[in-house]
DNA sequence: CTGATCTCAGGGCAACTGAGATAT
DNA sequence: CATATCTCAGTTCCCCTGAGATCA
C-alpha cells in the first residue's frame, strides 16, 4: 500500500544504509572488548597486523583525518595500549606500536571468549553463513575503497 | 612476522567492527541523497516501506532510544518532510507520516540517479557480487538483531 | 621555500542518561 | 496508582576544520 516499486539494488543500498547505522549502535551496546571504541579496536587490529605505523599511515588506513587519528591514539597511549617512539631517520614521524600489555589483553580476551561478536558469529551462524559473510564483507571493503 | 595466527572467525569479526566504522565515515562524506544523516534516511524508508508509525515505534525499528529517536523525527519535521498527527484514539500517540514533499524528493533523487552508493553498486559489482552482497546483509541483519 | 608530519583549539552532531509532563 | 508516550536539559563521543610548529 506504501508502494515501493523499488528496483533491487535502489532496495540493497538503502538496506546497507540502516544497516550500518544499526550495527554501529549494536557493536557500541554491547561494547565489552576492554570497552573500546570502534576506531580504537580497529587501531589494534592495524597495528597487531602489520606492525608499527605513524598517525598518518592509520589515518589513511582508516579513512580518517589525521588529527581525528591523532585523538584516537592518544587515548590508546593514556590506557597504555599503544606506545609511540620517534623515527630515528626522520625526526618529524613517531612511530607507534602495541604494548606488551595490548597484546596480553587480546589473548586474554580471545581466551576468555568475551567477545560478543564473536559469540554471535559461532552460535548463530552455519559454517558456510560464516564463509558466505567473510566473503560479503569483502565485497563491503570494495565499497569503503570506492 | 608479526604474528595473528587467528582463527577465520576472530578475523572476520575484526573485519566487521573496522568495515562499521569505515562505512559510516564514507558514506558521510558521500552525504548527497538530499544531505540526510544514515538515521534520518532510515527513517524516511522505514515509513515509505511500513507506513505511519510513531517516534516509539521507529525508535524500536532502529534500536535507538526514544529520546534519540525523537531529535532525528523533529529535525525531518523541520525540514518538512515528515508530519506528525496526533493519534485520535491516543492522545499520547502522535503518528508520523512521509509529506507529500517527502515522496516527491524520494522520486525525484531516483530518477536523477544521484545516489553515490547507488553508482558504486551499479559500476563496480557484477550481477553476482550485487546478488551476494544483499545475502550478505542479510546475514549482517542477523548480527544487529542479535 | 615547499611539503609532510604532528599538535592545539574549537565546533558540530548523533547518540546517551536523567528528570519531568501528560495521557491511559 | 502504574504504565506508556513524548519532551526538555545536559553530557559524551567521534570526527571535522583551521591554524600553527617542527623537521626534511
Amino acid at each position: 500500500m506504501h508502494a515501493a516499486p523499488l528496483d533491487p539494488l535502489h532496495a540493497t543500498a538503502t538496506e546497507l544504509r540502516v544497516l550500518v547505522g544499526r550495527l554501529r549502535r549494536r557493536l557500541r551496546e554491547e561494547a565489552r572488548t576492554g570497552d573500546l571504541s570502534l576506531s580504537q579496536f580497529a587501531v589494534l587490529g592495524h597495528l597487531g597486523r602489520d606492525g608499527p605505523a605513524t598517525v598518518s599511515d592509520l589515518a589513511r588506513a582508516e579513512g580518517m583525518r589525521p588529527q581525528s587519528m591523532s585523538a584516537v591514539v592518544a587515548s590508546l597511549q593514556a590506557t597504555g595500549l599503544v606506545h609511540g617512539t620517534p623515527d630515528p631517520g626522520d625526526g618529524r614521524r613517531t612511530l607507534l606500536a602495541l604494548t606488551e600489555a595490548a597484546r596480553v589483553r587480546v589473548r586474554a580476551s580471545r581466551a576468555a571468549r568475551e567477545d560478543w561478536l564473536l559469540q554471535v558469529l559461532r552460535e548463530r551462524f552455519s559454517r558456510e553463513e560464516q564463509a558466505l559473510l567473510a566473503h560479503g564483507l569483502e565485497l563491503l571493503q570494495r565499497i569503503a575503497d570506492a
